[in-house]
DNA sequence: TGTACATCAGTGAACGCGCGTTCACTGATGTAC
DNA sequence: TGTACATCAGTGAACGCGCGTTCACTGATGTAC
């Protein structure tokens, strides 16, 4: 059948990504095969690398794709329903902070997910999720300034600074030690992820 | 040269669970092989069969071992320089939320380093890293009901677990967010790291 | 606008390597007498 | 205590499978005239 239109091709690209992204984040980078990503995306396995030269350069897209992908949640989520900041990160914390993101990997937050793996596939994976990692922190201290009473003070900037590296420490700490555990001791799991939650929300 | 004494014998199957122990943390358990391993323990690939019916066999192994060798260890700190409850969990943050430790992934923190292999290589793997993370979720409680005026009380035992919970996770995902960006972003590394530690004295 | 040709995205077979596992063999240890 | 034999831990070659990557091929698309 090929050859394929221009934006049939961008499109099939496209469509390896997010099968990549899925998979990555469920079963690990080196966990899911070329034939498996390219069968999710509904072609064969050799036509991969028209789109990639290898697979550590999708990992490195999948790296910068999944970080994008979930500022613009977060930033469409707050922007649909305007609200405080101190409600936006309430907010935050109770859709990051549940069992439902815990059993969805595939479609979790990248940081949680890919924790490991940026380690292990690359300096240029690695560097996206350094700039992932930091878009986040960013959001999230901003957040705390806005809560803030006096933000213009550099004391408090450094405060909300260290509150959000705090909270989202805890947050990725939390998800992972409950995915952890699971299927094993799934009352353990439940019971981080609760008591996670509420004590995240008292601040 | 074999066969060899039943001491022997017992001591080579202990290197291999501890050479295996350093390079699955390192690693993860899918990034080393069988001759990694054995040639680590100064042995040949063939014998390892001697030993452990599989790979997940020796993962679980090392699982279990792991995580008793972390509480010995924290045990034997506390247990040298008797301290109070207070200065015992200072002690463990210092020891844990640290650059020294981010860089030492081979000797460092079981539920940290393999949180991520649990959830994969099966259910007897995931059982002992649930049954790890229960003994240091407790033997933080403990700290925190130590910590607490009214120990007695339900409540202060409920509010000490949530405590523990709290710090557990926090740790762990600083640690593992300060890992993944310890060569692509080494500033951000450091700043989750010693701000962590800041935050975490500070309760 | 129509025709002729070059391009190139997807196909599926094949390659090569690594890795988990198996196996025949060796020779020192452990045991039976 | 000594001798004869069975055991079995470690060796290293081999097997088989999966997976990343390559490649010749196809035929629809894009382009030149």
């Amino acid at each position: 059948m090929p050859r394929i239109s221009q934006q049939q091709k961008d499109q099939n690209r496209a469509k390896i990504v997010t099968a990549a992204g899925e998979r990555f984040r469920a079963r690990g980078v080196d966990g899911v095969g070329i034939d498996d990503l390219m069968s999710a995306a509904g072609m064969t396995h050799g036509g991969f690398y028209n789109h990639f030269s290898s697979k550590q350069d999708l990992a490195v897209e999948v790296f910068r794709q999944g970080f994008i992908d979930s500022l613009n949640e977060v930033d469409r989520m707050i922007g649909e329903h305007p609200m405080s900041a101190r409600d936006a990160l309430d907010t935050i914390i109770d859709s990051y902070v549940t069992a439902d993101h815990r059993d969805d990997l595939e479609h979790g937050c990248a940081s949680a997910a890919l924790v490991v793996d940026a380690a292990r596939h690359g300096s240029a994976a690695q560097a996206e999720y350094g700039r992932g990692l930091h878009g986040y922190l960013s959001a999230i201290t901003d957040l705390f300034v806005a809560i803030a009473d006096k933000p213009e003070q550099d004391r408090d900037r450094e405060h909300a600074r260290e509150s959000a590296i705090g909270v989202f420490s805890e947050m990725v700490g939390a998800l992972v030690l409950a995915r952890a555990t699971a299927t094993a001791d799934p009352a353990l799991s439940n019971e981080v992820i609760s008591s996670t939650r509420r004590r995240l929300r008292r601040h």
